[in-house]
DNA sequence: GTATTTGCAAATGATTTGCAGTGCT
DNA sequence: AGCACTGCAAATCATTTGCAAATAC
């Protein structure tokens, strides 16, 4: 993925602290933010929370990034792609995207409603296989 | 709806805060802490964002309320009730329960993971009728 | 009567802001 | 030169904790 060409593409300046980010929230799928400070501090020792507060809230209102918020959780931030649904294992704490139809349900909802749907968040937790 | 039943059956002691918090979470159908807070000072004048927190703590971790995080906003919290979805307006912030088949999708998402599901969580998000 | 709850004040945790210095174009 | 970004320190906002007095059962 060219994170440069991603955050030009947002209306934003590129800098090494920004492909940082960009690069962990990639590896990790969603990451939260000690998670990423301390991946962003092994390149850059001096970076601030500060800073990455500044950037995330940024690169959200730049809808480049989303925050997944999480009962029970700190917020996730991910790469924004299309919509689709989270799963998490409240014992294993494993969270991952699930293969799962969105479009319908949102053009659903639009009929029934008359809202006009700009963004959903479909999240389901319980025990994963593993941990059952 | 009896509320002081519904906290005795939730194995909590009856005390006239908590009925009042659940009054008013039954009034708004869901409300934040600072509505929450507002409110039950017309009856409580001394009543503490503390004692409110501890009790929203205790009735969530009983399975009395839920807590349901919105991006953007505060935390809103209701009585629980079977799944069901959400809906927010975010020009005029109306938030809404939504007729959808959420246990359809549990049953679903169940059968192509192998997950055991506790909770799920459904929100969509954009411009209700009026604002368009 | 005992255990729990309340309200206050203080502590902690999370996020934002202001500002001086730096770097990019 | 000018503007935006960074990192630090301090400020603000949100939530939790400890404790003494009050209340539920």
């Amino acid at each position: 993925m060219n994170f440069e060409y991603l955050i030009k593409t947002h209306n934003l300046k590129v800098t090494a602290q920004r492909v940082s980010i960009l690069e962990n929230m990639n590896n990790y799928g969603h990451i939260n933010i000690d998670e990423l400070f301390l991946e962003v501090k092994k390149n850059f020792n001096n970076i601030s929370l500060a800073t990455l507060y500044k950037n995330i809230n940024l690169m959200i209102k730049n809808s480049l990034i989303k925050e997944v918020k999480i009962a029970s959780y700190k917020s996730k931030y991910e790469i924004k792609k299309d919509t689709h649904a989270h799963i998490l294992c409240t014992v294993c704490n494993e969270f991952e995207d699930l293969d799962f139809n969105c479009s319908l349900a949102v053009d659903n909802v639009e009929k029934t409603t008359a809202y006009k749907i700009d963004n959903s968040e479909f999240i389901f937790s319980g025990i994963c296989q593993k941990c059952q």
